[in-house]
DNA sequence: GGGTGGGCTTGTA
DNA sequence: TTACAAGCCCACC
């Protein structure tokens, strides 16, 4: 990221990135970032507090495991997000996680 | 200005 | 499936 930003913007940056349709993981933030897929929980942090609502598809980011995770406003609403953009949800649960999982690599476009 | 705790996670046993 | 441990950032006292 860039000296002037903080870890936060990065990953609110980062997050901006994501298209419609698509959803990546907190690892794959905080490895873009950090490279520590560790700082997941701090990109949690970020989106969490993500001063703006709406902008930042906060709701594009879900576990690794392919679970939803949580969500400031509630993971339903999440869940809703998501199946707004055409993306299955099971219970709780990406079902095709490995079809609209966004890889940051090979975006270098800008 | 310094130290501690919590959070939208991840990986292994 | 459940339980535990690691590393990161922000907010509070």
């Amino acid at each position: 990221m860039d000296e002037g930003e903080t870890f936060q913007e990065a990953v609110l940056k980062l997050v901006m990135r994501i298209p419609k349709g698509r959803v990546t993981t907190y690892g794959r933030v905080a490895t873009e970032i950090k490279g520590s897929v560790h700082a997941a929980r701090a990109v949690g942090q970020a989106l969490a507090k993500n001063p703006h609502p709406g902008v930042i598809p906060c709701h594009r980011v879900v576990r690794s495991d392919g679970d939803v995770g949580g969500y400031s406003g509630g993971i339903a609403k999440k869940i809703e997000l998501l199946r707004a953009e055409g993306i299955e949800i099971e219970g709780r649960r990406v079902k095709n996680i490995n079809e609209v999982l966004f890889q940051f690599s090979g975006v270098g476009t800008g």
